[in-house]
DNA sequence: ATTCCATAATATGTCGGAGTAAATGAGAGT
DNA sequence: ACTCTCATTTACTCCGACATATTATGGAAT
């Protein structure tokens, strides 16, 4: 081993390491690390990410690595880069905070209660919605994709993985019976909200009521073709969420 | 000069330059050059852009450049690369539609009118109850807001640029009224609907209808915080939209 | 002929250095 | 006090090399 060689190791030793999962990119690790950063509030709007060079060398990667991670973070709005001034962190009503992958972030550490609430009130607002158009168009592959959801609830509970996946399944499947890309677009953020909603009743002491029921309800009049009744059903679906939510947040 | 550089000239010559406008960076427009591409049915999913190397030579820029305009996509959804398979476009269900940029994208060529129809629905669904909540929960700061946007608009007409601006933020000021960051998220995406209507309606052989009194009755609900009657004032005012809207497609 | 494993081929991923362009701030000149 | 010019800082772009991951290939064993 060269001299050089060792000098270096003995600095990046001092250096925070990237953790990369298994087949995760480098610069999306770090546009993971960074984006969690800015998402939990370690870097607030108008904070400067100053120094490309340091920047990489303290997470010691190169800059092309790092470079790219920025322009992730920069497709999302989180940040805007210029000459001489640096990258600074944008305003929030810049993020794009339905982005899956912003949502992932911020739900990767503590999330914000004030934001989960609206979260709850999108939902609220466009799952009835979605529900009546959703027994206005739906096809037999639709409700295919609703049923295999309803049994995979049926056999895991919320409290595992597959359980939330299930959950998450099923109001996606209603979406994507709208027929309405738009909406279908919107599946990601609902879909997260749904997750979060489910593993954060999970922590309540209070025992979670069964939510298949009430799913099975607006199952059944998307099947019967009663877009009011499936719009009733989500409405009532989603309240009973917010609800639970509100208990477990009190806890 | 030397003669290495002229062999080069020639040959740049005859690639596709990418149009970079003023403050626009190289790697951004060649994100745009490619989304745009995706976006207008160019490249459908599936497809794949093979070949960093030969992409990058062919549109005379530097394999950096390429790469981080690749990552930009690749934020959005609209595409994924691994090694040895290339860069392939992502199903339709995977981008992120309501991303401001990539909505521009799709405006940028022919618009297509079923997609158009789909955001006039999640206008229809999201901008009634987002001016129920602005009525509960508006302060001074959103009703100043509003009345500048309204003000602007009786200065200009929607055939200009700044009186369809004035269009986008009193509706984009309704959003914000909110207080919900997740509906605030939205109002971009609604923005673009709004704002390419304007444009359609203009190009319609139809005299449009002055848009104003009907927003008038939308802002004066708010100031009366009345929730009901904003959100009907609303529901009119898009049904009214996409009427015209529907009007100017057949012709 | 078929299956399996080692190997090669190829495209993306990562690296670091050099040079360019743009925005800011300081200083000279008015 | 103001404007303009220039120097500095920083991000932006380009380049060439190497590393890594995935697929394809070909031969050996069954």
């Amino acid at each position: 081993m060269t001299e050089a060689k060792l000098v270096k190791d003995e600095v990046t030793a001092k250096q925070t390491e990237v953790a990369r999962g298994p087949g995760r990119r480098l610069h999306g690790a770090i546009a993971h690390k960074l984006g969690t950063d800015i998402l939990s509030g370690k870097y607030v709007p108008g904070d400067i990410l100053s120094g490309e060079v340091a920047f990489a060398e303290e997470l010691n990667v190169s800059r092309s690595a790092y470079r790219e991670a920025i322009q992730v973070l920069t497709a999302k709005g989180l940040v805007a880069s210029r000459p001489k001034t640096g990258t600074r962190v944008l305003p929030r009503d810049r993020w794009n905070l339905l982005d899956p992958e912003v949502l992932g972030w911020a739900f990767a550490g503590e999330p914000d209660i004030e934001f989960v609430r609206n979260l709850f009130e999108l939902r609220a607002i466009v799952e009835p919605a979605a529900a009546r158009l959703a027994a206005q168009r739906r096809d037999k592959a639709d409700l295919k994709a609703m049923k295999d959801a309803l049994a995979a609830m049926r056999q895991h509970t919320l409290t595992t993985e597959t359980g939330r996946a299930a959950d998450r399944d099923f109001h996606s499947a209603i979406l994507h019976a709208t027929r309405n890309e738009a909406l279908i677009a919107l599946s990601a953020s609902i879909g997260a909200a749904v997750n979060w909603t489910t593993q954060f009743k999970h922590r309540s002491p209070t025992l979670p009521r069964n939510p298949l029921p009430d799913h099975v309800r607006v199952y059944d009049a998307i099947v019967a073709e009663d877009p009011e009744a499936a719009a009733e059903a989500m409405n009532v679906l989603v309240d009973l969420a917010l609800e639970d939510t509100r208990n477990a947040m009190e806890a």
